[in-house]
DNA sequence: ACCCATTTGTTCGTATGTATG
DNA sequence: GCATACATACGAACAAATGGG
């Protein structure tokens, strides 16, 4: 498991950048959670084959992140360590999805808009390019930590006025409902991941090279009709997806 | 879509590598479609508010990973773009699922041994721990790319010789048939995103700082028994998973 | 054949960041 | 904290190749 030698240079990747990324989520995997603390700097420094040095402007980032702390005398304590699971099934909701494992979560509305729809988001909610959709971008915090950033788009015509809906309940599900759809499905879900874009960077709280997890989501109605195309921006250190069969 | 600064500095991580994770991603969702080609290097020098040079640091590394080739005086050519779809679905297949977007795919064997079963995999496998498992390590190419790199456990006991069928067939469909087992099903997926480790990069052909979806999957027999867990690395920049509920 | 604008390729120098001991 | 070595980034040129008038 251990394994020396798990950084490269020349890479234009610093390798003090490297071993952040690594022990971050050597944390999140419960590596060192025996302790309760990261090993020695001068363990970790043998183990990747680096200075002391190099270590130490690891830790420093990791601790500016709020993840560790150091105690003089003591050694690098774990702050936080938490991964979300978020599962993907036909009844897929945000809210109650990662309720149950946070203490506390929010739902902020960053922007609202009116536009035309462009050609990819036409074709999945079944409009011609053109037609009027509602664009919403949304933040979703689980105790505190910002978790996603979404954007999502509905007709505008059926649902006219759910912007104010979301930002009064903190909830899709329950703006749907106050527009009169009761009910919804998880049509289709495409996963990629890819490297945060600046915007997301500092939305979400993370530090470039950061990775997200995407999901392009499709919702439709029981009728099969869309109601709701969006892509949703994670944080990939802070969630895992499931998918139950 | 534009957008300006779409870079940080001093955060560990070389402009030219942002700059050219950022370009990869953008020939990836094909927005560089209509000319085939990259923006002029003075161009995107401008976009992300850095020198040309820094710029072409960064396409002479997609020019290395044979993404793109520069030609004097015309531009900088994209050479290869694609993205494999993976579906994930309770048949979950990973030849079939790729095979109709690739005009080749091979499989290879990495690595193949006996062990007692950790506690992850156990408790996967409804083993006890220190129970015999067979692991395998493979390599997935499609059209001579590799696409992703697995570790996967089998009960020992019950598929004895499953290396050296898979190696025969090069399909864990076909291995698991000569082995007497018709059919499977796919029960749980957890989806997560990682910086990929050292190991992985060199069999995935990857630079540094690249991304790896990463598939925790648990097969079981049409009686709901376990007969397979495993993890499956694939690049990010190559794949998306879809799942259709 | 020639000129020209465009685009990539190359060479200086200088300043700052990263990594080591 | 200091000294050293190398990588990264910028700026200003100039050279070489391409395609079009």
């Amino acid at each position: 498991m251990a394994g020396l030698k798990q950084v490269q240079r020349q890479t234009g990747v610093a390798l003090w950048r490297q071993i952040a990324d690594r022990i971050r989520e050597a944390i999140g995997n419960g590596a060192y959670d025996e302790t309760g603390m990261v090993p020695p700097e001068t363990v970790l420094a043998l183990q990747f084959g680096v200075n002391r040095h190099t270590v130490r402007s690891a830790l420093a980032a990791l601790a500016q992140e709020g993840i560790v702390r150091a105690v003089q005398g003591r050694g690098t304590l774990i702050e936080r360590k938490e991964r979300l699971n978020f599962p993907i099934t036909r009844r897929t909701r945000f809210t109650a999805g990662i309720g149950d494992q946070a203490r506390e979560t929010r739902a902020l509305l960053l922007d609202e808009a009116q536009e035309e729809a462009s050609a990819e988001v036409g074709s999945w909610l079944g409009l011609k390019q053109g037609e009027m959709v509602i664009r919403l971008e949304t933040l979703r915090h689980a105790d505190r930590r910002p978790v996603s950033k979404a954007t999502s788009w509905f007709p505008a015509e059926r649902f006219a006025g759910i912007g104010e809906a979301y930002r009064k309940h903190q909830s899709i599900t329950k703006a749907f409902a106050e527009l009169g759809l009761a009910d919804y499905v998880r049509a289709t879900t495409e996963v990629t991941a890819a490297h945060a874009a600046t915007a997301d960077l500092a939305d979400l709280e993370l530090t470039p090279g950061a990775i997200l997890l995407i999901a392009k989501a499709m919702n439709t109605d029981l009728d099969g009709v869309p109601v709701q195309y969006s892509i949703s921006r994670f944080a990939a250190d802070r969630v895992q997806f499931t998918i139950d069969n």
